[in-house]
DNA sequence: TCTGTACGGCGTACGTTGTACAGCGTACGG
DNA sequence: CCGTACGCTGTACAACGTACGCCGTACAGA
């Protein structure tokens, strides 16, 4: 406990110590630590980085738990090597010379793709950077999406980051409300089973717009026909937001 | 484990069994012991609900573990009720005769209210609905503020779902961001323990833009004089991308 | 009034988690 | 050649959720 926060940040940033290196050599590579904690969160699905454990890691890299802690303080730490590994191994498309409703577009996509690659990845606090080399690589990539729009609509730099905040929120939203279908498997057995209950409570008259748009809403999610249809309403909704301000 | 759905919609509804009471009377009262695990989430910061035990409530409520669950079949469910409570005990104002900007603006603040009241409310799972009688009358009223935007903008009802969602997510999203420097106290030490490494590894050449606008905006964040402006900028960016859809 | 039984309460126990600590062996600096 | 720093790990502890089975209560039916 009470981890020093240089010590993560130098781990994020792979800052050796001074390698006065007297005892036998590392059995293992910090990367492939990281690149195994990844695949193990991987198959854990939307939870998988929260259910990532030092144990099962340890039994996959054939170690014992406790080795762990010479490569990495604890677990939260681990976790943030995942997420930033995730970040930095990121396509970067290069969308100079396109319009910034393209360029913020193609941001947006970059995200929906991680979180379609590491779905564990929509479920990390946003809250808490992680200000490691892959968060950094990113954030800068994403700011110069804003590049063009920010000139022309004059926003200062603390309204760049919250313009950028404001993408990546409804981005993440929308994935989040996607993995609730996939996970739950079978829609049509979810609702079924809830189905017997909700007749005999959620009172129509009581409650006539959220029965209505409820049940819109939910068919609507697990029709393949528009199983995106939030989140273009939402990119198209954030980029004419945006648009608003360039008069 | 298994947990049966119904039983728990029944629980949340407050759906009495055809109760054939044989044994002995309940020593609690269902509402207390959610009140109590309210409090408890509520000590215990925007991490509370996640932090919530069986143990420490059954400690609270001075009963041994094992009899909450004849009150809840399990700690997931108690969770449930006590998200579903909050949602219930929000405030909601009447805005009718308002125009849909008001009363949009005033659906997120009742919600940022609420985040406020228990912090946790913005770390639940946005994914998984709970079903119970506060979320659907929750969703009941904050559909009601879109009634007369979605007619003249002629959203059909699962872009009214879309444009909700929208809306509570950028809510919650800026939420999150304000939540972590309450959280983390003194920012300034916050940035003091991690300055040494970050100024020896953040190229301002190689990162320029995250350099600049992150220190900006951490600083915009930190500093008392506009604590939330990147919650407004994102309310005001919501409000214009749906009156684009207004011709 | 007596008795069978359904049910509330809970003591014990198991499997899981993160990780503190102390010991062991290795390989380099002096 | 030896001391020492360091990689590795076995054991242990404190939490967690919760399955299981026992105990005692209080009502239903006789």
């Amino acid at each position: 406990m009470a981890t020093d926060p240089a010590r993560t940040l130098a781990l994020l940033w792979r800052v050796e110590p001074p390698a006065g290196a007297r005892g036998p050599r590392r059995g293992l590579d910090l990367y492939d630590v990281v690149a195994r904690a990844t695949a193990l969160a991987d198959a854990g699905g939307p939870d998988g980085l929260a259910a990532l454990s030092v144990r099962a890691l340890a039994r996959e890299l054939g170690v014992a738990p406790m080795t762990l802690y010479t490569y990495v303080p604890g677990r939260e730490e681990l976790a943030d090597l995942v997420v930033d590994a995730a970040y930095a191994a990121m396509a970067r498309r290069d969308t100079a010379g396109l319009g910034w409703r393209e360029r913020l577009t193609a941001v947006a996509e970059e995200n929906r793709t991680l979180y379609r690659a590491h779905p564990w990845a929509a479920r990390v606090d946003p809250g808490r950077p992680v200000l490691g080399p892959g968060e950094t690589a990113k954030y800068e990539h994403e700011l110069a999406a804003f590049d063009e729009l920010a000139e022309t609509a004059s926003l200062d730099d603390v309204d760049r980051d919250a313009a950028l905040t404001f993408l990546l929120d409804v981005t993440r939203a929308a994935t989040l409300v996607e993995q609730q279908s996939d996970d739950t498997g079978d829609a049509q057995a979810w609702w079924a089973a809830r189905a017997p209950v909700l007749e005999q409570v959620l009172d129509p008259g009581r409650y006539p717009r959220a029965v209505r748009v409820g049940a819109a809403a939910g068919a609507a999610q697990q029709s393949a026909r528009d199983p995106d249809r939030a989140w273009r309403f939402g990119l198209e909704r954030v980029l004419d937001g945006l648009a608003a301000l360039i008069r």
